[in-house]
DNA sequence: TAGATTGTTAATCGATTAACAATC
DNA sequence: TAGATTGTTAATCGATTAACAATC
């Protein structure tokens, strides 16, 4: 089901045609062509085809795909039915927003909260305790989570990563604001750089408003 | 200074090259050859240099660059020494963790926020106060801010981005759930889809975890 | 000067798009 | 059957890498 060899772009299409097939499902579509799809989405309709059919042929000649079909395939291709445990390092801000958020997210099951500071309840989800840095070894060995989502500064993230590479963690979603350097035969780092985020979004403006625009 | 028609790949690289060259500066390094910059960055030397070569020869032959002067370049590319004056939609965890993340960082200035509840200080920033939405027309109209982060649902992002474009908004840092449809040459949206980052994360660990390794 | 390293052009690689035969 | 639309190969486009002359 899953090829090899798809390309990383394709495969960061995914979620964004799994998106957009959810609320067309919610909607009551039930048929949708490449060319439609291509439409809304701001694509052509030939990478939209290209892409689904490095998975397998989708669609049906003269009638296109099935919207529940075509997201229920997605699903599968990106594991959205498997439950991967997860666990948070550093409970700031931003890592409550990212419990919430991922609170019943598909595919992902947050298991445990890890912080320097003292335990306390998280509002938003009181099943989950925050629990201090120093039970973090005995907890990855006991509950074997395979992700984790380092939001803690980026003088930590380094050595806090290779700490838990050590301990069976197998994909690592960085907010942190360095780079992170393991061996990829181990490990998966996907890097969240909020500031350069931002910065890319700062040129683009400030060259709109002050730049020569045609 | 800044080029026209350099592509948004190279603009990318850019804060990433800030960042790494700011700790070089830090740790007193004066001088870097491209292709140490790229050991360390994990590009390729030729693919440094053709970067920095469309906005000018920053280096010496023979010798190398100039490690601060090259960041204060770089500095200059991306607009940092400017302030672009910005508000915050939406002030749940997120909008509070990516105002405390901005608070000082150079190219931004946080002059609003903004919630559809009740004013509270924030704690993190407290000469900021969070103002209801009904105000945000009156403050927009005098304080004129050119960019906007938008942390609210995905459901009222669009209508909301479309109103304050017509206020004068030019850049969105969008956190939403939703693709945001504006005209193009009025304003400029960054995308920073969590959900799309994390499923990519989620397909390579399973990947690796379950797939067929080498 | 000799050695090092840039700036820049040309070659390669990969991703996107176009085209069209296959087929529902 | 005729019309529509896919699956898939070939063509194009753009980005990355290699190579090397220029030059500090």
């Amino acid at each position: 089901m899953s090829a090899e060899n798809v390309s990383i772009s394709v495969i960061r299409r995914l979620p964004r045609y799994y998106r957009y097939l959810s609320t067309l499902k919610k909607n009551g579509v039930v048929r949708i062509s490449s060319g439609e799809l291509a439409a809304h989405m701001q694509l052509t309709a030939s990478q939209i085809r290209h892409d689904l059919n490095c998975f397998g042929g989708f669609g049906q000649q003269g009638y296109g795909y099935n919207v529940s079909q075509l997201a229920s395939e997605i699903e599968k291709i990106l594991y959205l039915d498997n439950h991967i445990d997860t666990i948070i390092i550093g409970i700031g801000n931003l890592g409550r927003a990212l419990s919430s958020f991922l609170f019943d997210s598909k595919g992902i099951s947050i298991i445990g909260l890890f912080d320097k500071s003292n335990c306390e309840i998280m509002e938003s989800n009181p099943s989950l305790s925050i629990m201090p840095m120093t039970e973090l070894d005995s907890f990855c060995k006991e509950k074997k989570p395979k992700l984790a989502i380092l939001c803690i500064p980026g003088g930590h993230a380094q050595s806090v990563a290779e700490h838990l590479s050590g301990l069976g963690i197998k994909g690592f979603w960085n907010f942190s604001q360095t780079e992170l350097v393991l061996d990829e035969k181990t490990a998966t780092v996907e890097n969240v750089h909020l500031i350069d985020s931002i910065m890319t979004l700062s040129y683009n403006v400030n060259t709109m408003i002050g730049g020569k625009e045609e």
